[in-house]
DNA sequence: GAGTGGTCTAGACCACTCC
DNA sequence: GAGTGGTCTAGACCACTCA
């Protein structure tokens, strides 16, 4: 049992998984070494839903048997999916699908901090200005990979903080995604907007891209920030993806930068 | 020699090391596994510099002699300091000490994309308009911790791309630190500033935080971005650090806008 | 072919959570 | 105490690089 255990070659089980297989398999065009392919079917559990978010997962023994490897190559796979913020681990409790609702910041995504650390850090409000659907612009279209033409849904929203307009939003979103979706509907829910996408569109947000650039506020921005014309603003183009990255959100938005920044880190 | 090694509690070469120590001691206030006091030992030869940037670090097998642990778990810690881009592995050939000198990418902590992708890429030119001693601004010593008073070096200069002046910088550095930066030296050296700072003065640049904001032109910005006055500019104020979260370089950038943008992913 | 990092396994034990 | 994730080890083999 000791001294000539002869092959620690990788199980079969996996035969259709990824690319060509475990290793001793051809390995030519593309190797995939097994806990990529773990991770891959992992992550296709995650999109079809048999995890819901804010649910736990198996634990590693059972993922471990159910893919027919070690506990060590499910843990690998599973790392690497807490490091992209799709699980969340906790010790002692198990593995979670993250969620944008129940979520310990409000914000995931909006990168704005206060020049002073506020007061009341909760004085957030949200309003909504319009809710329509109509037929994408081409670039949105473009941007969404839909085709020129197709429904969208159109959100306008401008977001208070110490009863200061900072943030004024227009947000694009596939009209086939989201039936349904109101102003109402948008005012009615409690926390972040993308923690209502996922439970009532069941579509879940796992990572954005953002442009940023200086503008001048238009009448319209001028108007709803509450500013002078021409000041300048901080424009955020963000456009978010779901699962297999596929762009789900387009948004334009505008910040004043009076009394808040954007933060970001590089390293 | 197989059924009962008894105990697999780790060594105790590291006595002295980061924590209480191995799991097996106190375990009371604070519990550090091995791994992360390897992590520690490695960055401490990385801030003496006994491995310099560019140079390979002793194989995990070497590492894991000279600590007394595994592979495992000289590599887990190997894994952490790649994860923050202080060291780089390369398959077959070792792992190094990250370094800004001789990088693939020319700016890695520059932000800034072009509108439509670059037919030059190489076409940035740099102008050093200033590079001077002075005893510090309140402000400027408060972000270096420094004492108010104590002498810095400013540094003001212009990149170009594609003929265009797109960004302002000014840069404020620890004079104790940057003993002998000229103008001249900052011209001459070919590449980034921070591989200069790294071969020239032993300062590694590991970590920023930047806090972005929408601007005005004023009049000298105007002047030296060739734009309107007043035109809109973002403003990038970047702290960058470098071991053990010591900040050693504030740096506030106007940058313009109308054919660049600053791109961010979040996740 | 030697040396390096990369993958995979099997098993032991530890820390944390909850019953 | 049972179950979960977290750490650590030892050993085998694979993929890549270079002489």
């Amino acid at each position: 049992m000791v001294p000539s255990s002869p092959s620690t070659a990788a199980p079969d089980a996996l035969a259709s998984a990824v690319g060509a297989g475990v290793p001793s398999a051809v390995s030519g065009p593309s190797f995939s070494p097994l806990y990529q392919q773990i991770k891959t079917l992992i992550l296709r559990s995650l999109q079809s839903g048999e995890w819901r978010p804010g649910e736990a997962i198996p634990s590693e023994i059972e993922l471990a048997a159910r893919f027919k490897v070690s506990q060590g190559t499910v843990r690998k796979a599973v790392d690497e999916l807490a490091a992209e913020n799709l699980l969340m681990r906790r010790q002692g409790k198990g593995t979670f699908v993250a969620t944008h609702a129940e979520e310990q910041v409000q914000y995931r995504f909006l990168r704005l901090a206060p020049d002073q650390p506020s007061p009341l850090p909760g004085s957030a409000r949200r309003e909504f200005l319009d809710c329509r659907r109509l037929r994408a612009p081409v670039d949105v279209a473009r941007s969404l990979q839909m085709k020129a033409g197709d429904m969208v849904v159109e959100v306008r929203r401008v977001l208070h903080f110490s009863g200061q307009p900072v943030v004024l939003d227009d947000i694009w979103l596939p009209g086939h995604m989201f039936k349904g979706l109101t102003a109402d509907r948008l005012s009615e829910y409690r926390g972040p907007m993308y923690g209502l996408f996922e439970s009532e569109f069941g579509v879940r947000m796992i990572r954005a891209e953002e442009k940023l650039r200086a503008v001048a506020a238009d009448e319209t921005d001028a108007r709803l920030l509450e500013v002078e014309l021409g000041t300048p603003l901080l424009s955020v183009e963000r456009l978010a993806f779901t699962y297999g990255d596929q762009p789900v959100e387009l948004r334009r938005g505008l910040y004043r930068t009076d009394h808040h920044f954007y933060r970001n880190e590089l390293s």
